[in-house]
DNA sequence: ATTAAAATTTAACCAGGGTTCAGTTTCGGG
DNA sequence: CCCGAAACTGAACCCTGGTTAAATTTTAAT
């Protein structure tokens, strides 16, 4: 008797994590062809008959998921966007060396970036299409504390004496940043180095920059 | 082609009396005000109504000095995007060591990005809304020439001993081309730091990097 | 099987904004 | 002063493409 009770109990349970998680999943498949779209031929280009076309289903059919097409491409960045984040924040709560730690995070934020390039292509190259101040002044958010925390890094790097103590943090931040995003326009997962060389070439320039120096 | 519009840009400072030069005047001011608020608002976001309001003007008469909204966005990339390209290939045929190049480089590059910076963030933000082909390829090949001398400084660097023999040019090119255009969305000329400023740091940066190396 | 909620279709709506064009004004040369 | 070309106006056109809502089908729970 209890243990049927368990059991329709469980049984529910069981069922409306199905229900939800097939709505999830259709709801991301949503998402999913939407950021592709959306970064490969850029948001304006991309109509809502388009998205529909991909997913077998009619563009009105959409609304059902969201409420606009600008609100989908916030969605779309808000969803994903704190993968780089937190990726960042854990390297930064290790004890290593701020050296070892930039060597990593170099990695990571091009791993990420590569794995869902479609993504962080919206974020990055369509922000001005971001027209309602509260979605820009989101996305400005999640930016901003990323650089927080490469400047972080940077300041470690600089108090442990590893980096040059007269530093500009806030400027050098905005140039690594730059060149990650840039990696988004030129990077060929099939080209001639992989994610992975890529990240050490890069982590070495930044270390140390183009100069021979003496050993 | 590029030459002629920079030559004509600059007889007009010269001396605007005949008939021609006064055409290509107010050419050049519809021109200037479309660029500016493209690189402002965005390409999409600006309408043809706001171009006209800044010109004191009809939309429809906007029409008497180009076919289309794109063929507009083109002709403005078109028209003075060869001014990076022109102070690079100066930089490059002097006789400099490629240490001293390079913080040339550095510094042409970001102050013709500063006093052209609604051009040029059209020219690396805008291009995926360039929908005929002709129009990207035309802007392709242009920041293909400005990599390939970028790449050339590299080698010079290289072979001449100052720069590290295993650097991977093609990548590093990306990479700091790509730190430039950052500045696009972030310099500010009224900021903490000048042009000139911000422009030693990044050689400083892209020469040594972050480490802090034995004297 | 029933029924309500979820999911999707269908078809129309409608506004924004790029484009056109015939007509009007401005301007410079003869 | 006159005329033709250049420059611009004004208004309409039109069509793309996002959005809506009522109707219909599918799904899940009892």
């Amino acid at each position: 008797m209890v243990n049927e009770a368990i059991l329709a109990v469980s049984s529910i349970m069981a069922a409306m994590s199905t229900v939800q998680e097939k709505r999830l999943a259709r709801e991301q498949r949503v998402f999913d062809t939407a950021a592709r779209l959306f970064a490969t031929r850029g948001y304006h280009a991309t109509r809502m008959q388009d998205i529909a076309d991909e997913l077998a289903m009619q563009k009105g059919s959409l609304y059902y998921y969201f409420d606009s097409k600008e609100s989908l491409l916030l969605e779309i960045v808000e969803r994903r966007v704190g993968v780089a984040l937190a990726a960042m924040q854990a390297i930064m709560e290790t004890d290593a060396l701020p050296t070892a730690k930039l060597k990593e995070a170099v990695a990571a934020h091009l791993n990420v970036f590569q794995e869902h390039a479609d993504l962080y292509t919206i974020f990055n190259f369509e922000r001005l299409n971001l027209i309602h101040p509260q979605a820009a002044e989101t996305v400005d958010e999640l930016a901003h504390a990323y650089e927080m925390l490469w400047r972080r890094l940077l300041q470690e790097g600089i108090a442990a004496g590893e980096f040059r103590a007269d530093l500009d943090a806030p400027v050098l931040v905005k140039a690594i940043v730059g060149m990650f995003n840039s990696t988004l326009l030129w990077f060929d997962p099939a080209g001639r180095l992989t994610v992975g060389e890529t990240a050490v070439i890069f982590a070495q320039f930044i270390l140390q920059g183009l100069v021979q120096n003496p050993v």
